[in-house]
DNA sequence: AGCACGCCGACT
DNA sequence: GTCGGCGTGCTC
């Protein structure tokens, strides 16, 4: 007898284990390990992987597994183990470490539905029943509950004459299209064409064209190219003369766009010298990280196409990795412009759909490269050439809900198992790269120049105190002004940065300074100018922007923080012949927006470019250089201890849009701390200088990279229970930690409430706790196992927001 | 997570 | 005496 172990989906800590089935004599041999299944849990039916075989169980009542899902394993070896290790090393449910590595699209959907038992005609249902079964034999339960019959069906369901079924469905179907062929010799055909009846002239074209072009077509496409109908079509179905078939087509994300073709580049000495140890570990099959640090503008992506060029001729394969928001059309297009249809690209923009296809190139293996973002990682290769994560620094790379990796250690992990390189590039290395590079651990490489030479742009820092000193309390200093004012005389093109993040639109009492909070959570509500509505990201409370202000009944109270709307509104006033684009949540929300907005940019259409983030990255046009920073230091007063290394990446990031071809470029960075390091280094792009200023600070404060941390937040309805609980927790790490380690807490989180539940943190800074995931395991197991104390326990391992 | 089983209060 | 509240424990 075959059994098959299987892991169900069922994200509990009493699941998180491996249930024992066996597998029906029919599907003997079929299923294997990594495919998903559906099999019977308790009284439903849910979906489960299998993640191994065996020939016994000591388990005595087993079911049967149901149905696979798949016609082949939708993980691979490789995949399935890498689960394991994903477990071990973030703590999180082994569902939740394979569904990761998965499309959405493949994750199960649930149908609860009541169906009239088998024997039974409607007609024997109580007479207020008969209306839902009529047509169907099968009603939604939701359909159930909203006409509120469940009582009376579950009376029927008890006496047998309904019962409960449980559906386990696809979230997407592939994408099936309607072919027609002919269904006999090009030489039978022609015959046939004079036995069409004269008033059949439609027909006749049709089998006219199947002569001449004597192949299977597209159904729709057949139609449109003779102008005939799908009905004529049919009859020849019908006479028996043409077939119809379906057939699994891509849905292709990229069909309305060409790619121009384009061919290695020469490389410069410097790239040059930087490539060759990348290619040499590609052609000795070695393992080995190397951290790429080069300016902006230095011809990174170079080497990495390069450097793919060599793992595909020898016939392996290559996964690049991008941040989501410079995962532009632009990067596409270097990759897809070299590589062409070998070329797969995972990213948000795409329809679940599409991302399930982009994924099943690259499971059959029609396509040797996988370009996305963080969980292209998973990509199911199975002869993995090179690694590339592209922008290293991003904290995007970690994500921060279960299972909490960080694609730079997947990308490692599956590295090792391959024995290839990992190429991590940056203009601004993370800290933690950079020292392991400083120690050998890494191999580092570096382009300290600009292609040909171009200067980096020359940045200039303004003191906005000295501006309203001086009476200028717009947002503009009165240099920028001047220089916007410049650019558009001169009708070249300049980007103006906000940086919003950490200081969105919140409502306050101009009198009072009273400010709008979140009931539920610790946290102020946000404006959304788009239903007039404050919102709690947290919570997703929502209320309206109240007239008058609920403490001093001022009626000056209204929304603060400067959003780029208002910004654009500025610019109105005082540059009223600029044109602007404006890009930010808003106006690249729908599909295509986005690219649509860049191309408007890069064709001249507009004179400014102002937005948020997501134009801190990847723009490259040559007319651009003017860069202005609104206010450098908006999230240098973040309590978070990367808030410096952050600041420093972004400015620089930002400074290097401007003057990347023959126009030289400036930058001016609008600030009010103008004396920071890490505005002040940015400033001079001064890269090596902010590295050490910043180890100085983190080694005297204890953070990585000189120690690593974990995180551990546990929350609760009251605030005495948290409290005391923590302490436990604390108390009992202490115990177990080497002398070395530094445990903080209890302390309040950041964010002490969130959706009515008290939250308090502990966090653990070490530099070698062989046994530390042991000893949080145990934690999470003596929590979790108890849902009655009603007490919630995450844990980080690495946290990048101490939150 | 669901769901069933099971033990106590307010109704016919 | 029964219906139904949700506390507890199980799912191969």
């Amino acid at each position: 007898m075959e059994i098959a172990s299987v892991i169900v989906d069922v994200p509990t800590k009493q699941t998180d284990r491996v249930f024992d089935y066996i597998i029906p004599e029919q599907w003997g041999g079929v299923i294997q390990p990594g495919m998903r299944v559906i099999v019977p849990f308790g009284p439903r039916n849910i979906q489960g992987f299998v993640i191994g075989l065996k020939a016994e169980s000591e388990i005595k009542k087993l079911r049967e597994i149901l149905e696979p899902m798949d016609l082949e394993p939708v993980l691979n070896k490789e995949l399935l183990e890498l689960g394991d290790w994903l477990t071990d090393h973030t703590l999180c449910f082994k569902i939740f470490a394979y569904q990761v590595m998965l499309p959405a699209a493949l994750k199960a959907k649930y149908e609860k539905k009541v169906k009239l038992a088998a024997d039974t005609a409607v007609t024997e249902l109580p007479l207020q029943l008969q209306p839902f079964f009529e047509h169907e034999d099968m009603l939604d339960w939701e359909a159930a509950l909203k006409n509120g019959i469940v009582p009376l069906l579950q009376k029927e369901a008890a006496k047998g004459q309904l019962e409960v079924i449980y559906l386990v469905k696809e979230r997407v179907k592939k994408k099936q299209q309607k072919y027609v062929k002919p269904s006999m010799t090009l030489a039978e055909l022609s015959k046939e064409i004079d036995r069409i009846p004269a008033n059949a002239e439609k027909q006749r074209q049709i089998l006219r064209f199947f002569i001449e072009n004597y192949h299977e077509i597209e159904l729709r496409k057949l139609v449109s190219e003779v102008k005939t109908s799908t009905s004529t079509v049919k009859a020849l179905v019908e006479k028996k003369l043409l077939t119809e078939f379906e057939m699994e087509v891509y849905r292709n994300p990229f069909a309305h766009r060409t790619f121009e073709r384009t061919k290695p580049l020469p490389l410069t000495d410097a790239q040059q010298t930087a490539i060759a140890p990348i290619l040499d570990a590609i052609e000795r099959n070695q393992h080995e990280v190397f951290l790429l640090y080069g300016v902006t503008g230095s011809g990174k992506t170079e080497i990495y196409l390069q450097s793919i060029q060599e793992v595909i001729e020898k016939g392996q394969e290559a996964i690049v990795l991008v941040p989501e928001i410079s995962l532009t059309p632009q990067m596409v297009n270097r990759f897809k412009g070299r590589f062409g249809d070998l070329v797969a690209v995972l990213h948000s923009g795409l329809s679940a759909g599409e991302k399930y296809d982009e994924w099943r190139k690259i499971q059959r293996k029609e396509v040797k490269v996988a370009v996305g973002a963080r969980s292209a990682i998973f990509a199911p290769f199975e002869n993995i050439g090179i690694m590339i994560i592209d922008e290293e620094h991003e904290t995007s790379y970690k994500q921060e809900e279960m299972p909490r990796y960080h694609a730079r250690d997947v990308a490692i992990e599956r590295a090792l198992n391959y024995n290839c390189p990992v190429v991590l590039g940056s203009a601004t290395p993370s800290l933690e790269s950079f020292a392991r590079a400083q120690k050998k651990v890494y191999h580092l490489l570096s382009l300290p120049n600009r292609m040909n030479n171009q200067s980096l742009p020359s940045v200039e820092i303004i003191d906005m105190r000295e501006e309203l000193r001086e009476g200028n309390r717009s947002m503009f200093s009165r240099k920028l002004f001047e220089m916007l004012k410049d650019r558009i005389e001169k009708k070249q093109q300049s980007v103006l940065f906000l940086n919003k993040r950490g200081h969105s639109s919140f409502v306050m009492c101009r009198d009072c300074g009273y400010v709008m909070n979140c009931p539920n959570c610790d946290i102020s509500l946000t404006y959304h100018r788009v239903n007039e509505h404050m919102k709690c990201h947290y919570c997703g409370y929502e209320s309206y922007v109240p007239k008058h202000c609920p403490e001093c009944n001022s009626e000056y109270i209204r929304y603060f923080g400067t959003g780029t709307q208002k910004v654009e509104e500025e610019l109105g006033k005082i540059l009223p012949e600029a044109r602007v684009i404006r890009m930010d949540v808003d106006t690249t929300g729908k599909k295509g927006s986005h690219e649509r907005l860049l191309t408007d940019f890069k064709d001249g259409k507009a004179d400014i470019l102002l937005g948020t983030q997501m134009i801190a990255k990847g723009l490259d046009f040559p007319n651009i250089t003017l860069v202005g920073v609104l206010s450098a230091d908006t999230m240098l007063h973040l309590p978070d201890f990367r808030a410096s290394e952050k600041t420093f990446q972004l400015l620089t990031q930002v400074s290097g849009r401007a003057g990347r071809h023959q126009l030289p470029g400036e930058v001016i960075i609008q600030t009010y701390t103008p004396e920071h390091y890490s505005v002040v280094l940015a400033g001079k792009q001064d890269y090596d200088l902010f590295y050490q200023q910043e180890m100085l600070i983190r080694k005297t404060r204890q953070y990585p990279p000189f120690y690593y941390l974990s995180l551990i937040t546990v929350s609760h309805e009251q605030l005495i229970t948290v409290v005391s609980e923590m302490e436990k927790v604390v108390k009992h790490i202490r115990s177990h930690v080497s002398s070395g380690t530094v445990v903080l807490g209890p302390a309040a989180s950041p964010i002490p409430r969130i959706n009515n539940r008290y939250r308090y943190q502990c966090l653990i800074k070490y530099k070698r706790e062989p046994n530390l995931i042991k000893i949080l395991k145990t934690i999470l197991d003596q929590y979790q196992k108890d849902t009655k104390s009603g007490l919630q326990v995450s844990i980080d391992v690495n946290p990048f927001i101490l939150m």
